[in-house]
DNA sequence: GTGTAATGCCTTTTT
DNA sequence: GGCATTACAC
């Protein structure tokens, strides 16, 4: 059955959707309808006999391309498969895993993250003997942001520090060797970072005619996802790819661009018609997503931006309530307000279409403490990622050192966990191996004593193992021991990750396309779980939507980041963020502000302001609630007709499924960690008890976490 | 010179 | 709670 576009679209979507051949930008609004446009667009090529092959789709995620490509194909009603979609990043490193000789002389492809990033700056650092006993010198975690960040930008450090880190112009010159060193450093060892992807793929596409013809041949059609945050050589790449005149689909909203602090370059966007001549310019402003107040409020928050974005969102969808803005005492108790206000939430909304957004992974740790004791469900995006963990590190470094014996960084953990083995000894042991220096190398075997086992467990490694998941196995046989010693009080934890580490295993073929994949594509998301909380950065909520949508810690210093005050183009882009987290919302919003802070360092809990965002905000925009001295809420300030009722206006329960309730006996009285003294009103399935909760009214807890008086 | 234990510091965002 | 620096032991 033909799918009925005029029906299912509206004029600019159907413009976008069967635009010809030829470039065409989509500037579309958040909530506008980007990704079905794209989805559409991928099922009329399709429709139209363009072979699925011939369609490259890169996007921000690899998931995200994936999705699209599903969606299409369950539009058409039969698979799109072949299609090739994933980030600029996975893509370079499929075409350059395809012709290795493009990226080095030995064609060593070991792709380095974040970490080993840092890593390898503090060898480099400390090979150049600079920063000894200086504290003032930068970070690790500076330097990798300063040298990636120039590269991406594409301007000399010394032009980076100047407008951005004024203060680290004294180190100037120490920081230009590093970086130097830091080049030299991925060569000698056969590493490439994210940013090597990228500018390898650049050159070789304009450097090899072949590969050029070659993969303009295979990709007659190329649609780029979130434009606004490409940086320079991503629209480079894609022009190479598409040529001047091909058939690119760059879709995007610069109001929407959060990425310049990696070198996203908006200016992408608007240099595309001059880029590809005779492009179409489309423009997609109706909001399908979110409802009037909510489309209010966001239209504000842009309204203040320094650069005005002629656009002003309006809702297609009727009726809505205001957003509310809670004033929580302080981000303790605002733990315990969002509970209560997803409770409440969930019981019109299933628990995976509420999302808990912060600025950064660790706002959320208070909250996930208290999800955790009351045995609610939740799942986590960005922050600490689970590649990033130390074991997790180690137990790849094992497997690395197969496919890159030179892969110095893996040589220094995998050797780190003898006694008496640090950085230091570890790389004469790794260059003596190297060399074939055996003298050396059995010199070291003595004095160490595990170090020969290790060596013996990696050559066995080496010449057995076939598939990734048997190599780790074979790797978590030797290294548990270790892990049990290194990690005494929560090894069983790490454990578990090391098991989910090789179900992911299970799931290649090939070693370097895992490893890579890792590195790539963080855990390779796990699906959206039904019936579970979602608790995510503001970058990691990008492109996504739910129901309801919490918005913690809007307070100065931490939304925004402390980190952006000094800039008026951090603060821009923190607007901006704030834009993309507030319009992830279909139905509900809700922003908290906690007036008080608890500060780690010094114990105390200290006043906080509101975030400037939320106080230029007309107060219309919204309906304010206080959080009580007894910890209750009430209307403050600012009267409004409210309709819906308050979050703690009667006792609720939890779950979205809540069985009929019991008759109010009283089974006996518990304790628990955060509601207090409650009386438990029925015993439920799966050990879980109603409790009353004098103050928080009814919920649903798990007895582990009841003690029973 | 090297490894380790103790002490002080500050917490962004991500491929 | 993790990281870097420092002081101290081998």
């Amino acid at each position: 059955m033909p799918i009925d576009f005029e029906r299912q679209l509206n004029p600019q979507q159907l413009e976008a959707v069967r635009h010809g051949d030829g470039p065409v930008l989509v500037i579309a609004g958040a909530g506008s309808g980007k990704t079905r446009t794209i989805v559409y667009r991928l099922a009329h090529l399709a429709e139209r006999g363009v072979p699925p092959e011939q369609i490259l789709l890169l996007t921000f995620t690899r998931k995200a391309a994936q999705e699209m490509v599903s969606r299409a194909g369950a539009l058409l009603g039969r698979p799109l498969a072949g299609a090739g979609g994933g980030t600029f990043h996975s893509f370079a490193y499929s075409v350059l895993r395809r012709h290795p000789q493009l990226a080095s002389d030995t064609g060593n492809l070991t792709l380095m993250d974040r970490g080993d990033a840092e890593d390898a700056l503090r060898e480099v650092r400390d090979g150049l003997g600079l920063g000894k006993s200086d504290r003032s010198f930068p970070k690790r975690a500076t330097m990798a942001d300063l040298i990636t960040k120039a590269r991406n930008k594409e301007v000399e450090l010394k032009d980076l520090l100047e407008r951005e880190a004024f203060h680290l112009l004294p180190y100037l010159a120490d920081l230009e060797q590093v970086a130097a060193g830091y080049e030299t450093f991925k060569r000698g060892h056969g590493l490439l970072d994210y940013d090597d992807l990228l500018f390898l793929l650049e050159r070789a596409l304009s450097e090899q005619e072949w590969l050029r013809t070659e993969l303009r041949a295979r990709f007659r059609h190329v649609m780029v996802d979130e434009y606004q945050d490409t940086n320079l050589v991503q629209a480079r790449i894609v022009r190479l790819l598409a040529g001047e005149s091909g058939n690119v689909m760059a879709v995007g909203d610069d109001a929407q661009s959060i990425y310049a602090f990696r070198g996203a370059n908006v200016a992408n966007i608007l240099e595309f018609p001059k880029i590809f001549t005779g492009a179409r310019i489309i423009r997609l402003e109706r909001n399908y997503r979110s409802t009037q107040p909510i489309l209010d409020l966001t239209n504000e928050i842009l309204a203040g931006a320094a650069q005005k974005f002629d656009k002003r969102l309006v809702a297609a969808r009727h009726g809505g309530d205001l957003p509310l803005l809670v004033q929580p005492l302080s981000d303790q108790s605002q733990a315990r307000q969002v509970l209560n206000t997803v409770m409440e939430l969930s019981r019109r909304h299933p628990l995976h279409e509420i999302a808990v957004l912060f600025r950064a992974g660790y706002q959320s740790f208070p909250l996930e403490a208290a999800l955790t004791q009351l045995g609610m469900a939740y799942q986590k995006y960005g922050g600490i990622r689970f590649h990033e963990a130390a074991h997790i590190k180690d137990a790849l470094a094992y497997l690395r050192l197969t496919r890159n014996p030179g892969d110095m960084l893996s040589w220094q953990r995998a050797l780190a966990h003898i006694r008496g083995i640090g950085p230091k000894t570890a790389l004469r042991i790794a260059q003596a191996i190297l060399a074939g220096d055996q003298p050396a190398l059995q010199k070291k075997i003595k004095k160490h004593t595990g170090l020969d086992a290790l060596l013996r467990d990696l050559d066995t490694l080496r010449r057995t193992a076939k598939t990734p998941a048997g190599a780790l196995e074979q790797v978590l046989a030797f290294y548990t021991p270790v892990l049990v010693a290194q990690f005494p009080d929560d090894y069983p934890k790490r454990q578990a990750g090391l098991e989910q580490l090789l179900q992911i295993a299970a799931g290649y073929q090939d070693l370097d396309s895992f490893l890579a994949d890792l590195s790539l594509d963080g855990e390779q998301q796990e699906a959206r779980r039904d019936d579970a909380l979602v608790l995510s950065t503001v970058h990691s909520a990008k492109g996504l939507e739910w129901d309801a949508v919490l918005l913690i810690d809007l307070v100065q210093d931490r939304f925004p980041s402390k980190k952006a005050q000094a800039r008026p183009e951090d603060l821009e882009e923190e607007r901006r963020l704030l834009y993309v987290a507030c319009t992830r919302a279909r139905d509900e919003l809700v922003l908290f502000v906690p007036g008080s802070l608890y500060n780690r360092y010094n114990g105390c809990t200290e006043p906080a302001l509101p975030s400037p965002f939320v106080s230029e905000l007309p107060e219309a925009c919204f309906r304010r609630v206080q959080e009580s001295y007894l910890g209750g809420m009430r209307p403050a300030a600012c009267p409004e007709p409210a309709r819906r009722p308050g979050p703690e206006a009667e006792p609720r329960e939890t779950g979205t499924t809540s069985p009929p309730r019991a008759a109010p006996e009283t089974l006996g009285r518990c304790k628990h960690k955060i509601f207090g003294p409650g009386k438990i009103v029925a015993k439920l399935e799966d050990n879980k008890y109603r409790v009353n909760f004098p103050g928080f009214g009814l919920k649903v807890i798990v007895g582990d976490y009841l003690e029973m008086l």
